[in-house]
DNA sequence: CCCAGCACGC
DNA sequence: GACGTACGTGCTGGGT
């Protein structure tokens, strides 16, 4: 079996089964190659040689999965050159769910049986297909420089994890406990009833009948009242319980979603939290991670921040953050060659200042803050394609005011509207939308002729193209960082643990933390030449949270 | 089991 | 007249 050039491999449970082309299918499990006999020491260096050879490619759908195996019994996978499911992905990337079965039915419109030399073939099968789709569609270069490089960090990084402070964690749901029961009580009294704070239908009955409260109040989708909190908070100024519901529902998605579930989720093993990162979760070509999801910590409010004190760096370790600074909005500079945008970030300057300057046309130093602060609603609502009613909603300004607010910003940055325009008509015209790079995104809604449709696609035809330029560039600097960490340093010294969009974290030997740290900048700034500068900020600590500038 | 409503991140 | 700011994951409640 040392002379296959290519082969495919596909595991189930710990039964590994791996066939050329053409060829019969071998299988064994996994297990018979962890004891020590002379017998199971042969078999592992044949196995090795082959899974590490460089040389001979492997194709598979998920890749990911065998790697993981192979890594956890010391086989580190090279050559990694077809993976079926994340072609499947990139040619049409809006699917739900990759399975084997589902993409095989999909492509052939047949059944695949469930047996393992079927699942061979018909890996080879999709692959020839995919090769040629990718071809036509100009997909190559993302498959080969950007997604499949990415498969076997993606495993490292599963398989690392992250440290958490259990103890910290159990101390902290008792304190909100606590916390909870309190609020719960006072809100029983200021209702004058025990309900299901957790339940909006109840909620909006005490609120809206109960305690008779009125206002402009959102409704849902189903026609309700809504009790989200932007509407909740409309209403503080009429009744305290409005607060403590607020605080109340704050510290309750706290503790179920992250403090009480995580200590669960710590491998006995590592002793750390192992999160699954998903290549081919998202339309636009950004990762997802789930079982936990670590790419939502909570940041913002003072528990949340309590929370995120939890992940810490191993001993002798610490934690490196390197977040770049208003990655999207640079791309959308880049991407629409706008003047007045690119010109402020060639010059370094704080960009939501510059866009109130221009807007209200002040000088960049009579800026005040609600005049920034509707400016950065402004920038956010350009990258979501948002229009007058959703900068109305977020600025908190009136119609009138959003509407002009709006003209003011096309015409200063007439750049920006006209890249707005060029990837409606674009999506029109094509179908479709692209990063710098190639990654495709089908928008078929846009000439549907149903109004809502076609505006929610022309919104998604303007942001696909920053975001997914942005996951291509993460995806591309975690690559080149992936190669320094293995050409100049020790196995173990620096570990990537997480990519959360615009932010990598490291865990690094703590006497190179700082050397790495900038090193690591570097190639993050660098990562791709764009008409604008790349910044990244550079924190060290122990903690996610108390990290000081390097 | 699925959907609605809500909330966390970028 | 209301609506409609991109991309995710995951919780609880409430109905089937």
């Amino acid at each position: 079996m040392g002379g296959l050039k290519e082969f495919a491999l596909d595991i189930q449970d710990d039964y590994f089964i791996f066939g050329g082309e053409n060829k019969e299918c071998f299988g064994f499990d996994l297990n018979n190659l962890t004891g020590t006999g002379s017998e199971v020491l042969k078999l592992r260096q044949t196995f090795s040689s082959l899974i590490e050879n460089p040389s001979t490619a492997k194709v598979g759908h998920d890749l990911k999965l065998p790697i993981k195996k192979f890594l956890k019994i010391g086989v580190s996978a090279k050559g990694l050159f077809f993976d079926t499911k994340i072609a499947a992905y990139l040619l049409k990337p809006d699917r739900k769910d990759y399975d084997l079965g589902l993409v095989y039915l999909n492509q052939f419109n047949e059944d695949l049986r469930p047996d393992r030399s079927n699942r061979i073939s018909a890996i080879w099968r999709l692959k020839k297909v995919f090769e040629e789709k990718m071809k036509a569609e100009s997909l190559v270069e993302v498959f080969e420089t950007i997604e499949m490089p990415l498969v076997s960090i993606l495993a490292e990084m599963e398989l690392f994890g992250i440290r958490i402070d259990v103890k910290m964690l159990k101390k902290l749901s008792q304190s909100t406990n606590k916390e909870l029961s309190k609020l719960e009580s006072k809100i029983y009294r200021y209702a004058g009833t025990k309900f299901n704070i957790n339940s909006p239908q109840q909620l909006k009955e005490i609120i809206f009948e109960k305690l008779k409260m009125s206002g402009k109040i959102r409704k849902t989708a189903g026609g309700a009242l809504s009790t989200a909190a932007g509407e909740l908070e409309k209403l503080s100024e009429q009744h305290p319980i409005i607060d403590l519901i607020l605080k109340y529902r704050e510290l309750q998605k706290l503790k179920t979603t992250y403090i009480d579930p995580f200590p669960e989720l710590i491998d006995p093993k590592t002793e750390r939290i192992h999160t699954t990162l998903n290549q081919t979760g998202t339309v636009t070509g950004r990762l997802s991670s789930q079982d936990p999801n670590l790419q939502n910590i909570p940041v913002k409010t003072e528990l949340g921040q309590e929370f995120r004190r939890s992940f810490i760096a191993s001993p002798k370790y610490k934690l490196v953050s390197l977040d770049y600074s208003q990655l999207e909005l640079r791309i959308a500079a880049h991407i629409s060659g706008d003047k007045k945008m690119t010109a402020a970030f060639k010059r370094g300057e704080d960009i939501h200042t510059r866009t109130a300057a221009e807007i209200f046309e002040v000088d960049p130093d009579k800026v005040t803050p609600s005049m920034r602060r509707e400016a950065k609603a402004m920038n956010f609502g350009l990258l979501y394609g948002m229009g007058i009613t959703g900068f109305q909603r977020a600025s908190g300004v009136s119609k009138d005011r959003a509407r002009e607010f709006i003209d003011r910003y096309m015409t200063e940055f007439d750049g920006v509207a006209q890249y707005m325009e060029s990837m409606r008509t674009k999506a029109r015209k094509d179908g479709y939308v692209e990063t710098i790079f190639g990654r495709k995104r089908y928008l078929p809604e846009i000439r549907s002729g149903i109004p809502q449709l076609m505006s929610q696609a022309e919104r998604m035809a303007i942001n696909m193209p920053v975001q997914g330029t942005e996951a291509d560039l993460l995806k591309l600097a975690m690559i080149k960082i992936e190669k320094l960490i293995n050409s100049d340093y020790q196995p173990g010294d620096v570990k990537m643990l997480l990519q959360i969009h615009d932010e990598l974290l490291f865990e690094i030997k703590d006497n190179l933390a700082e050397k790495a740290g900038f090193k690591i900048k570097n190639i993050m700034e660098n990562i791709y030449k764009l008409n604008v500068p790349l910044t990244v900020d550079l924190k060290c600590g122990y903690n996610w949270v108390d990290m000081a500038p390097l």
